[in-house]
DNA sequence: TTGAAAGCGGTACCAT
DNA sequence: ATGGTACCGCTTTCAA
């Protein structure tokens, strides 16, 4: 038979609600007793039932996570960074990759049904999408999104923001001062926040160098080596071949450095590449990739935070929480440092 | 206010026990009573709470699985496996990356503690350690291991076996076939199974073909890029360099292939490289890597059916369930097709 | 095939 | 600072 609260209280001889008060850390309670309720504790081996607690408060100790990416490496770093922040407080994570297209429904369902989650931590293109958000918010679905943008002036108290376009600035910055001025971008599809800002960042700073970019020099397509190294071939193969090429992440970057490669095209002698996101792709190639930092661990921290302190009621939640990335320059745009 | 079965009840016209037979699809409802009650779900949009059902039935829908593996591509793998499986049957995967070091009391606790989950899948090296095993036994916590072995004879129900030394024995053959006598290995550190099982089968082919392996040309390091790196720059600049260079895992290979690319050997005029798992690594590296193919998803589908079995009571859980990897051949050992 | 009532193991409110 | 007790929303047992 399972030991329960009762058989504690019996044994320490107090009441089932002192034995309660212990186990939550409630203060009002004598240190004396406190001992007398933790030796019987450790006598009986006792673990409170998890069911029994959150049925019983109505408050769960799980968080769930949203997220349709195909990069393990940007997953496993999200799911890094939370679960440092969730260990801490005994909260557990469960995962839910989803397709975009997923039914809403389907989402909240499993989101209640399943685990009755205390709260769920959005990521791109979840965090994106006003019309789940509302249905969330209708549901008391606490949530803290993840999303790519300058800090608004009208701030959620929900959000982290990552400002992409700051980074992708710098790093277009720095591809200009290095003297290039055919440079070409390879960026993600639309269909995520962060491309649009990357690309926004990309063109502000060329236009402020009156560097025309025609629209053949840019490439929208899917975050994965393929895309980078097919996109690659078509702008090295041109007869104004680009001297510079921006790559939306890392994993693109290395598609056309591949690319490059291929067309027996040195990097960074023939043409320069840089990446985004400084994931262990930017090491592995080679050679290595300029790149900007972008610490999704730290990121998905700030949210699980954010997150705890809405559904525990405790903490500040007015702060706004934003990340900027920055540069790391590497070989691939300057050569051996 | 939330919805309850009584609600729904009242609403149908019957008793809570009847919708409780809806709701879990018992089979002596009358049809009609059956769809009055779903209607009735339908009008309020009635969601069963989750905490108050595993709490009266004593059984949690939420599995959680356990890893200490640095390689982002087996986490996410493993994890897409496990939810293919639970989804259809309306189970969440809580994650819990664990440190190999850490105490086995803290591990029981938060997965007793957080979730109450209805069983646990226990990857490498926490699948290898019986103290564990029999702690959760004796909690009666059901998991099911992923360990690397041959099918043994006595089988163990609650194990999904894959067979390393098998995919060892294919590709070190290959390489033999191949005409290679002087053939080095860069494997993974002891601490796995599936290391000394892919060591074991390096070393049988070689012992078979009357092939002496000196200890030296055996490097043992952690399953990273740069331990491959370092490892290939040692073998590789040694006077009886050798012509074949077998790794533990892609990403060790990638590594090494890294490393001949800076000491301005040719792969694979000068030397080839093979690897293990069919990871992206081995298809991002240039030029791509011959490796041995490892289904993680697939193999975490039969860990997840497996454990679903087993927690559920229903479903056959005498068939013995192993996979055994296959050489894939590419580039690095062969060249261009 | 359906219903009534007794828990499951905690938390929370209100006394004391 | 501690205890008594109602109650959370569902499943289970047993009876009808």
């Amino acid at each position: 038979m399972k030991t329960t609260i009762d058989d504690v209280a019996a044994l320490a001889g107090v009441s089932i609600k002192t034995v309660s008060r212990v186990m939550n850390n409630e203060p009002a309670v004598r240190a004396t007793t406190r001992d007398k309720v933790m030796k019987a504790v450790e006598e009986l081996n006792y673990r409170p039932n998890a069911a029994a607690r959150s049925f019983a408060s109505k408050h769960s100790f799980t968080i769930a996570v949203l997220y349709d990416n195909p990069n393990a490496y940007y997953v496993t770093d999200i799911q890094r960074g939370l679960l440092n922040c969730l260990r801490r407080q005994n909260y557990e994570l469960i995962i839910h990759p989803v397709s975009a297209s997923e039914n809403y429904d389907d989402i909240i369902s499993s989101l209640k049904l399943g685990a009755r989650v205390a709260g769920v931590v959005l990521t791109s293109p979840f965090s994106e999408d006003q019309t789940l958000l509302d249905r969330l918010t209708q549901e008391d679905i606490a949530y803290v999104k993840i999303i790519s943008s300058a800090l608004p002036d009208d701030i959620d108290e929900h959000a982290v923001y990552v400002d992409d376009a700051a980074g992708s600035e710098q790093i277009s910055r720095h591809l200009v001062q290095l003297g290039h001025r055919n440079i070409a971008a390879v960026m993600g599809t639309e269909s995520h926040f962060s491309s649009i800002q990357r690309l926004e960042g990309f063109k502000r700073v060329m236009k402020q160098n009156d560097i025309e970019v025609p629209e053949t020099s840019i490439i929208a397509s899917e975050y994965t080596f393929d895309a980078g190294q097919e996109a690659g071939i078509k702008l090295l193969s041109r007869a104004s071949r680009p001297s510079a090429i921006l790559a939306g992440n890392d994993e693109l970057a290395a598609g056309v450095l591949s690319a490059a490669r291929q067309l027996d095209l040195k990097c960074p002698d023939d043409v320069v590449i840089a990446g985004f996101e400084n994931s262990p792709f930017s090491r592995q190639s080679w050679p290595q990739l300029t790149t900007v930092h972008q610490n999704n661990i730290y990121i998905a921290e700030l949210a699980a935070l954010r997150l705890l302190a809405k559904v525990s009621g405790k903490g500040d939640t007015s702060e706004p929480l934003s990340y900027t990335p920055r540069l790391i320059v590497r070989e691939s745009t300057v050569g051996k440092v």
